[in-house]
DNA sequence: GTAATTGCAAAAGATTTGCCCCATT
DNA sequence: AATGGGGCAAATCTTTTGCAATTAC
């Protein structure tokens, strides 16, 4: 395992990505640093980003139809909820189901490490229909 | 509904799409089209792309921890297999169960419109010792 | 003829990288 | 003090866009 230091930058970035279930840009990770690290740059942000991705403390989200990545802390295993209309993504339970599918019957499939699943529509906040009135 | 030219630059890209299994990038599908029709330019390509997404005739598919999309014809839906060595992607069935699963339980979920599974692995190829020495 | 579409090149957006300085260990 | 990491800016990469010329209808 390589080195590595606890530098504030990390700490910082890494505590944001703990306290919130926004799955922000990587943008928008940089602003929230801002606030407690008003000189730090956006290169920072990506180069800890990649770091703390590739220790599995975080992991990178590529949104449906949108041009960046967002990102949110290591987790239990879970789905997301895209919405069409606002963007927002929300944690969503993902079916035990497809872990024991038995995907290597598929003849490309040799083993498997990890499931992604995306499920796309509109929000409850976007779709005020549903609470009456 | 807009209306729409069926130029040779259009023709030839579907065409390519719907000739591979391969889910090719803008890129690929820019130089596989250059052999037919050699001045085409990549913003063309991405032109098209865009609209034929638009009228549903392509899909775009964003690839786990890859820089850019990757495309393929419409066809019944199905999830997709991506081995995280040669970074092909298979397409493999997506279980029923997915569609029925009510997802609507979750508060934040409204209605649902799209599923998109991704399922990441090693592929046959990759993986030599399926098939013995 | 007319308007959708192309080719080209410039622009935009997101992410990465080189370099030199600074701070953690 | 050694060196991993930061800041800044330039570089890359992918995708988008403005515009004049072209072409499908």
């Amino acid at each position: 395992m390589k080195k590595s230091r606890n530098t504030r930058q990390r700490t910082v970035i890494l505590d944001i990505l703990r306290q919130t279930r926004s799955h922000p840009s990587a943008e928008t990770i940089y602003q929230e640093a801002r606030k407690s690290l008003p000189s730090i740059s956006l290169g920072t942000v990506y180069r800890n980003l990649g770091f703390l991705r590739e220790q599995k403390m975080v992991k990178e989200i590529r949104a449906n139809e949108e041009a960046g990545s967002r990102f949110e802390a290591a987790l239990p295993p879970h789905a997301h909820f895209h919405c069409g209309l606002c963007s927002a993504i929300h944690d969503i339970p993902l079916p035990d189901a497809l872990y024991d599918f038995g995907w290597e019957r598929s003849e490309f499939v040799s083993s498997v490490t990890d499931l992604e699943l995306h499920v796309i529509g509109a929000c409850a906040d976007c779709s005020p229909s549903s609470t009456q009135n």
